[in-house]
DNA sequence: ACAATTACCTGTATGC
DNA sequence: TGCATACAGGTAATTG
């Protein structure tokens, strides 16, 4: 599941192939995954532009076409965007093909069909349904204890829910929920509004250790994804609960414990992060 | 305004 | 061996 570190890497890993690259060929496999463009129009917007950069907003993909066209993608849980300098077979779930500066091509595959993208400019980007709401990104200036403490205010969800919404912070997924709030310490049970100030600096804090560590260990590949150029992450090795339900906890040696919070498996050490 | 639930998808793992 | 079922989960839409 592409979360932060995994589209971070995505992004680190496309942008030195994709630059200076022109797009000459757009093949749409299925168009369900076309947010706001019809295939015709992603062909003739796309066709003859070059890519000037790539970059993030969250769990967003960003590929900069020269004229101001903007390609966004967001490859949900099982999407991939893999560049292949020589060109590559399309198997029964590659969904779309960018054919660039030949012989190079750009793939998008997803077994489960999530994945959307759409077609704007820069002008509009910021617009977009998703990225309009989206809070503020966890690793730079913008995301602060106060603003935090600020979001959670009131919140009577739990503190897990609370993170996985994209409104209180950009970027966090199941994994990473887990992990944040296991290095904080912190119950995902407990409600948003019942952390103390400090309980919320140290949260603050384990988002942003979490985060940058994984992206400097390439992401964390779980099931299904894989860099830019088709490569597996490493934190999943690291990983210090998520995925390890009824295991030994790595700190205290407590069987961690698996419950279900809005639909989705959580994983915590009942010691380490006690309810009361 | 907020909170909780469901639809969208399909490969993989598990149970009988 | 074959079949049915549960499960994985990000986001939007729906319901309370």
């Amino acid at each position: 599941m592409p979360e932060l570190p995994e589209v971070e890497t995505i992004r680190r890993t496309l942008e030195p192939c994709l630059i200076g690259q022109v797009v000459e060929r757009v093949e749409v496999l299925r168009p369900k995954h076309l947010g706001n463009v019809s295939p015709a129009d992603l062909a003739r917007r796309l066709t003859g532009r070059r890519i000037e950069g790539v970059g993030r907003r969250g769990k967003y993909l960003l590929i900069h076409l020269e004229g101001g066209e903007v390609l966004v993608f967001h490859l949900r849980m099982t999407g991939r965007l893999i560049f292949y300098p020589e060109g590559a077979s399309v198997t029964p779930y590659t969904r779309l093909v960018l054919g660039l500066t030949s012989p190079a091509e750009l793939h998008l595959h997803d077994v489960r069909s999530f994945a959307v993208l759409w077609l704007t400019t820069e002008d509009k980007v910021a617009a977009l349904p998703g990225l309009a709401a989206l809070g503020p990104e966890p690793l730079e200036p913008s995301f602060t204890p106060q603003g935090l403490k600020a979001a959670l205010a009131g919140r009577r969800s739990s503190i897990k829910s609370l993170l996985l919404n994209q409104q209180t912070v950009a970027g966090l997924g199941n994994i990473y929920a887990d992990e944040a709030l296991f290095r904080a310490g912190i119950n995902p049970l407990r409600p948003g509004n019942s952390l103390t100030p400090e309980e919320v600096n140290g949260l603050w804090r384990a988002i942003r250790e979490v985060l940058a560590e994984a992206i400097s260990s390439g992401g964390t590949s779980f099931r299904d994804y894989v860099d830019g150029r088709g490569r597996p992450g490493a934190f999943q090795t690291r990983l210090s609960v998520y995925g390890r339900k009824g295991e030994p906890c790595r700190r205290c040696g407590t069987s961690l414990v698996g419950a279900r919070l809005g639909g989705r498996s959580t994983v915590y050490c009942p010691r380490c992060q006690p309810l009361s």
